[in-house]
DNA sequence: CTGTTAGCGCATTCAC
DNA sequence: GTGAATGCGCTAACAG
């Protein structure tokens, strides 16, 4: 408050700034001048002891340079902003400990709520439990069925199975399916989906004709092509994009032209799907909504205060296909 | 601190947290143990109004769902974290109005320093004047000259001098240049790089080989097919990345083959160049190191508190070539 | 070794 | 309309 003592008192430049109706407007306006004047800004983090409030939530997850991720909490920031919320980020580079280790940092009130994004490594989930109990929050994306918590997702399974549904009735009999992400939910969730479309079909389920892709693009791309040469399919299906321009390069270095030969469908983050010639057919995660929603399911509960929708939106799912830029078919929710 | 009363008096605990010599070591423990019970974490706003810092930085940058500046804020967020520092962002989307409304908004004793990267359309600095004089501050990337603040940036200029001689010392005559970012310092110095290689090598300069591309991907695609066809150049230099990809499907559409036909280089921040077939010439923005240089520099700032290196570590700059996985030149310092 | 006190800057309550 | 007093939770100076 400081400066302002050069007339006033400092409960009167208080309420001057919060307007309130008990200060002459006179009095007012030449507070306000004075502030503008300094730039003044009452300290947050006065004004946040006080009100025992930090207009701050943060965002825990795996990894920053990721377009899934960086869209997601662009999502997360425009609904906190809107709320005049600030955004704090702690990325854990897929490190259980990192994790653990911000959890407990954050239950220091520096935070009124907070989003998580499970780590690759995550199995015990204590210290969300213990976090929890002192601040509000959601999980998104990287979710656990293990722990009872609000949770905003993808329909995966869902996408998956469409995505096989599409691939078979555009005549493929024997689909690659590129797995990755196999320690994450929607990893599960993916490979699940095909398997059940691929019986829903009755089409025989080949253990050959999954490709574990968890290594390293080198060795990613001579399992592809492998799996390319040794079953012939007609069909891929891409759990992650990165892994469908892989099996892109591998199809024209085997002359397998495409869509003729061979059908590309990927999962998607980036937006670079219809750079492609011809272009890839996408299941988009729409990692922004998915942002946005989760976002605004914890600012319910910070202005509901514990009130139990516990039972409401546990789960909010949603995907779309689409080919190039054409919808192929959707199923937003 | 609360429910410690049930032995000590505040200070005491207080102490034995920090471990005071003058705390018996049995107290210690005794403390120590409830602490960790009931996860106690004292109050960051209190400690930090206390002491008057924050152990927080902020990051106000152009734009999150952007691979540059994800990297840029991953090395920024490592650095912080070693020296316990929390990390706000505030994304503008190229908005002037909200870049100006972050920054008066974060005079109110929220963080200890903080990073900017210049929104598009900013051309009037006072925001960042005021700002600067209530909290020290590094520019990184997208700086103006105009201002005098301590700066991180590529050397753009030597990067794109450097590759326009790669590709005439490989015997491109005429070079097509794919200009981006025109609105950018980055964007200005990249075009002056390769106008004076040209002109270092004797190459007559001709404003049709300079392609406008901020525009929408299907104009860009246009104008570069155009260019390709009318011009028939040997050698093409994009400075982004994306315009690089539409360029290599206009040269495959036109059944031009590369490199054979015509070479390719581009500025580029996503790894997914060793992926084409062939792979991308690339020069490398270190978008990472920036990040981390730049966190760097403030914190130099925060700890010697405005001692003058002001004339010391004006421009840090940084950037490499490479041909797949492989370089073919390296320019980093 | 432990406790008492004061003050960081703000917003609220109550007195003038 | 305005001002003085209080406390948010913490830490540091000082007293016991």
């Amino acid at each position: 408050m400081l400066a302002k003592e050069l007339n006033l008192a400092i409960s009167t430049v208080s309420k001057a700034l919060r307007d309130s109706h008990e200060v002459k407007a006179e009095t007012k306006t030449k507070v306000w001048d004075l502030a503008k004047k300094l730039n003044y800004q009452p300290n947050a983090f006065a004004a946040g002891l006080r009100a025992q409030k930090s207009k701050t939530i943060a965002v825990i997850f795996p990894e920053l340079a990721n377009s899934f991720f960086s869209l997601a909490i662009k999502g997360i920031e425009e609904v906190a902003r809107g709320k005049g919320y600030h955004v704090l980020i702690y990325p854990t580079h897929e490190c259980k400990e990192q994790e653990i280790s911000f959890a407990y940092r954050l239950m220091d009130g520096r935070v009124d709520g907070l989003m998580i994004s499970l780590s690759r490594g995550t199995t015990n989930y204590d210290h969300l439990i213990d976090l929890n109990q002192k601040v509000p929050m959601i999980l998104f994306d990287r979710i656990s069925d293990d722990i009872d918590i609000l949770k905003v997702t993808t329909n995966d399974y869902e996408s998956a199975f469409i995505a096989t549904q599409h691939l078979i009735e555009n005549g493929c009999n024997k689909i690659l399916y590129l797995e990755a992400l196999k320690f994450t939910s929607a990893g599960k969730f993916r490979l699940q989906g095909h398997i059940d479309a691929l019986e829903e079909f009755n089409l025989s389920y080949n253990k050959q004709l999954i490709i574990d892709c968890d290594q390293s693009d080198q060795e990613n791309y001579y399992h592809i092509k492998h799996g390319l040469v040794s079953n012939k399919p007609q069909g891929i299906l891409s759990s992650i994009e990165k892994l469908a321009t892989l099996c892109y390069n591998a199809c024209k270095e085997l002359n397998l032209t495409i869509p003729n030969d061979v059908k590309i469908v990927s999962f998607s983050n980036l937006e670079t799907a219809h750079l492609w010639s011809p272009p890839l057919t996408t299941i988009t995660q729409p990692a922004f909504e998915i942002g946005k929603e989760a976002a605004k399911l914890l600012f319910q509960l910070l202005d509901k205060k514990q009130i139990d929708l516990k039972d409401e939106n546990k789960i909010l799912k949603s995907a779309f296909i689409k080919r190039g830029s054409s919808a192929v078919c959707e199923t937003f929710t």
